[in-house]
DNA sequence: ACAATAGTGTCTCTTAGACAATATCGA
DNA sequence: TCGATATTGTCTAAGAGACACTATTGT
């Protein structure tokens, strides 16, 4: 026992590993892709602006996700139907406190969720302007858009950038913002048939351009917080 | 500063958390995926059939990627040409020690290289006939199955379970094996053409067969690491 | 010669994109 | 009525799967 316990040590005794969570929240505003940032309170980097994250508490989060959930309320007052896993990033470089890893997430939430939460500190960054970011970050959220893209082309995670309620030259309006080229409209409306997880709202039309109304949709229920996969690809350019 | 550290103490001070890897070996024994276990030396579950796995070294390793790299070779004895990340498991309830947090890579390897490891201790199981795995290795294996099976639909992944020169029917037959189905010949062959990922090997056929001997192929040099990706997937169903 | 599988040509059917016709609003 | 965009129908072209034909081996 005392030569095993020579040998290998239990790693938490030998190893001050940093673990936090870090959650990359992206919106849509103007039509380009924008990230949630806020001003770091404490060194490292204090003051500058970084992804909402924050260590992992052991004796009250579950799990890391859990840890995600509660640091994205707790730094933004958001709480993001869509979250998922995104990658670890880890290592000695990355944190000049030491070796760290952090398990990352990236949620999707409309715009007025995120001004409803009503926090000044809350900073939205267009993702092509993003300028001296702190630790990996710039990373973190260049992998997170990477993934949206990906997964945007072949499913319905879009969705999750509209509203309650949207209409089709709306969504694919988010979809062209996302995958950055036009999309055929026959074929876009083909698609979002075929995902069938989208309701029309019974008399409830688009008022006030000049032009036909469009119908409004919303999505059917049981897809609050699933995704709906296509076998082929929205567009079949990256 | 002590007031500081009184609300929100550094999380290497307050929390125990247990940071491993896991790596989950995958290979093709007789048209079946096959999982790499090896019995587990030390508590909990001394004895047991486990993913090879094992502690993060902050001394040692650079990052979670090469604790995986090192964990994999010191365990099994080999060095795998593809290892990817696969996701983050954690939380207190997968291992009786404590909060405990696993990023979980895998990787797939040709049977000829499990086979020259010459490690007996390494044991090969078919991936629906695992039982009684501890902690969380159940679910972090089929997460495995999964990811290995979505992105075979749509990239080279698969050349990695062939060995260094194959032909084409046999590669075919690996795709057939990790998608479960059959594919259609010249759909197949065209697919891989569009790749352009492998070259034939002059003069090599594969002899010894009552018929048309078939032509040997080797993966262009400059794809032994990275993926190449098609943009419609090899077979519509999943 | 025969059985068996490799490798290739070609036809058909499905599906994505182009184009255009119709619908419905505000001005 | 006109301008604008929504919505839908239809044609065309590209790609996937089916089928079949030729090629080349061992027996």
């Amino acid at each position: 026992m005392i030569l095993r316990s020579a040998t290998r040590p239990v790693a938490h005794a030998m190893s001050p590993i940093i673990c936090t969570v870090d959650i990359v929240l992206l919106t849509l505003q103007r039509g380009m892709l924008h990230v949630a940032l806020l001003k770091r309170d404490h060194a490292p980097f204090a003051g500058v602006l970084a992804l909402p994250g924050g260590y992992v508490h052991a004796a009250e989060d579950a799990d890391a996700r859990d840890a995600a959930e509660r640091t994205l309320r707790e730094k933004t007052g958001i709480v993001s139907p869509y979250l998922e896993q995104l990658a670890t990033f880890s290592g000695l470089a990355r944190d000049p406190r030491g070796w760290s890893l952090s398990v990352t997430y990236y949620a999707l939430v409309p715009d007025d969720v995120i001004a409803a939460a009503n926090r000044p500190e809350v900073v939205l960054v267009a993702i092509d302007k993003l300028r001296g970011l702190p630790f990996d970050h710039q990373q973190i959220i260049a992998t997170a858009v990477q993934r949206v893209r990906d997964k945007s082309a072949y499913s319905s995670l879009p969705v999750y950038l509209c509203g309650k309620c949207f209409t089709l030259p709306q969504l694919q309006s988010v979809y062209e913002a996302i995958l950055g080229e036009p999309i055929n409209k026959v074929s876009f409306r083909r698609k979002i048939d075929e995902l069938d997880i989208l309701e029309p709202i019974e008399g409830a039309l688009e008022a006030g351009k000049a032009h036909r109304p469009a119908q409004m949709y919303r999505l059917k229920p049981r897809y609050g917080q699933h995704l709906s996969l296509t076998n082929r690809a929205l567009n079949a350019r990256s």
